[in-house]
RNA sequence: GGGUUGAUAGCUCAAUGGUAGAGCAGCGUCCUUUUAAGUCGUUGGUUCUGGGUUCGAAUCCCAGUCAACCCA
């Protein structure tokens, strides 16, 4: 070290810079373009046989996570893509050269290594390396090995590291991707077709939420990110495509809370000559066999109350009036006048809008005071009208729709509907909720209507709040990989 | 948008208005089956930023940045 002009030995950094240096000044390459492995971590621990040590070759590569250095020999530990793998490096096997190199190697440091398995005297399969390379250096330093990154703002914004050193948010977030991959498969194997709409929209329809805007250059036009899949998918219908389902992500320009990021993922699913009733067979098909499959249990704890949530079984089903009834204790709810509902919703502790319409009044009860109980699976259905210009009026009510809100862990997890498919009454609920902003209504998507949609069941997923739910997470933060922060910070 | 709390070494955290410390990591030793390995020694600070109060500020006050939580 005495060619270092400066002590450098506090600077983490500028001592792993002077390693590369020294590499590349020994003509070795310190990121290097691959390496050859066999097995997984995973795979090559499965991959012993008892009682048959070195017998069993294997190639794997890692980043270098625990380095136990015994002077003669060294027990360290790399992380892939399925875990942690132990290796042991004897100087008398390695050789010499290689093993004063190896002590040279940094935690963070990716390496790739060959040998054979063996158990040690505490059990733990364990690769007993012959070779070893290293193949990409780390210029910085982990973060501590026992207590992780628990910053909340260096986990969101250098989530790889918060990947690297916290094995609870390796797990959960593997589980998010094996949730979505399962979905694909379950609805592909039910014939659903995985189809790609517009993320750029002339018209952001199919929700009522406010649209991020943005600008194409050669067109000189602004479009606006989607904020629902739900008009473009239907043209699917309309083509003839019976059964479709989209996983995408949705945009809305809203606030930022544990509940919200400003994109999220969305599943939706359309299956013509099905209807809402349908959709309640397949979201429950789903989810209990989804939990069967990535969770092995269909009993899931809700984070928040500490409840035991049933994913099997039938799930409970009620309508919205008698919810509200029922919260209310009054069964005249619904002919009371506004002034009524208000003075009882004040009653009951919420806060009431001057302008807001009367079944704005209503819904604030269903969804303060009546949706946080929810729990367990219910199906919430028949929702007043004016919640949804898309789906069909219930043949015996025309004040409610032929719709579900699938309710679960008190937050609602999939509305689903029997799809609106009459054009003019489509017409009429869209000039009824849009007012005076007429150019918002989707023109296309209506004309798409009059050359004839089959009738259908449609439903939407929100991936991010499942995945909260099978996971116990807190926030959605927690399940997205990258969530939306304010730039800046480091 | 409003309120509350927080930001100190690479990481995790201490420090009553009076010399900024510890563990891990790093650096230098010892150690050929370790499990947060152990052992001896040791380096490392714009206390988020900018003002202010004070003999003296990580600590008190004001403003700002970012984050978390609650509310809208």
């Amino acid at each position: 070290m005495s060619d270092i002009p400066t002590d450098i030995s506090h600077d983490q950094y500028a001592v792993r810079l002077k390693k590369l240096q020294d590499l590349r000044a020994a003509g070795q390459d310190p990121f290097r373009a691959n390496f050859p492995t066999t097995h997984f971590s995973g795979d090559a621990i499965k991959a012993h046989v008892d009682g048959q040590d070195n017998t069993v070759t294997v190639g794997v590569a890692g980043r270098l996570v625990v380095i136990r250095d015994m002077g003669k020999s060294q027990f360290v530990k790399i992380l892939d893509q399925q875990g942690v793998i132990q290796l042991y490096l004897k100087k008398d096997v390695v050789g010499e050269e290689a093993y004063v190199a190896f002590k040279k190697l940094d935690l963070g440091d990716i390496i790739g290594a060959e040998g054979t398995l063996f158990k040690t005297k505490s059990g733990e399969i364990t690769v007993r390396v012959d070779r070893y390379t290293l193949v990409s250096k780390a210029l910085h330093p982990l973060p501590e090995k026992w207590h992780g990154l628990t910053d909340a703002e260096q986990v969101y914004r250098q989530r790889y590291l918060d990947l690297i050193v916290n094995e609870e948010s390796r797990k959960r977030l593997l589980l998010r991707t094996r949730i979505v991959s399962y979905i694909r498969r379950f609805l592909e194997d039910r014939q659903f077709l995985e189809v790609e709409t517009p993320v750029l929209q002339n018209v952001a329809g199919g929700a009522a939420a406010k649209p991020f805007v943005t600008h194409h250059n050669a067109l000189g036009v602004d479009f606006f990110l989607r904020i629902s899949l739900e008009l473009y998918l239907k043209r699917m219908l309309v083509a003839g495509w019976d059964r479709v389902f989209e996983i995408g992500r949705n945009f809305r320009n809203e606030g930022i809370s544990r509940r919200h990021n400003p994109e999220f993922t969305m599943l939706e699913v359309y299956q013509a000559y099905s209807d809402y009733r349908g959709m309640m067979k397949l979201i429950q098909d789903l989810l209990t066999s989804l939990c069967r499959d990535v969770l092995g249990t269909t009993e899931v704890k809700h984070a928040p109350t500490g409840q035991m949530i049933q994913f099997a079984g039938q799930w409970r089903e009620v309508k919205y009036k008698d919810l509200i009834r029922e919260a209310t204790g009054d069964v005249d709810w619904f002919s009371r006048s506004k002034a009524e509902k208000i003075a009882k919703a004040e009653a009951l502790g919420l806060q009431v809008h001057p302008g807001w319409e009367d079944f704005e009044v209503t819904n604030e009860i269903f969804s303060k005071k009546i949706e946080p109980t929810l729990i367990q699976p219910t199906f919430v259905t028949h929702l007043p009208k004016e919640l949804c210009p898309l789906a069909k009026i219930t043949p015996d009510d025309p004040t409610t729709i032929d719709v579900f809100e699938l309710t679960i862990g008190g937050m609602e997890v999939a509305p689903a509907y029997s799809e609106q498919n009459d054009p003019f009454v489509q017409r009429q609920m869209f000039e009824a909720q849009a007012g005076e902003e007429k150019q918002n209504i989707d023109e296309d998507f209506l004309r798409a209507l009059e050359h004839g949609m089959p009738p259908a069941g449609g439903m939407g997923v929100g991936i991010d709040r499942l995945a909260i739910l099978l996971t116990g997470a807190e926030s959605i933060r927690d399940v997205i990989l990258f969530p939306q922060l304010r730039p800046g910070g480091e």
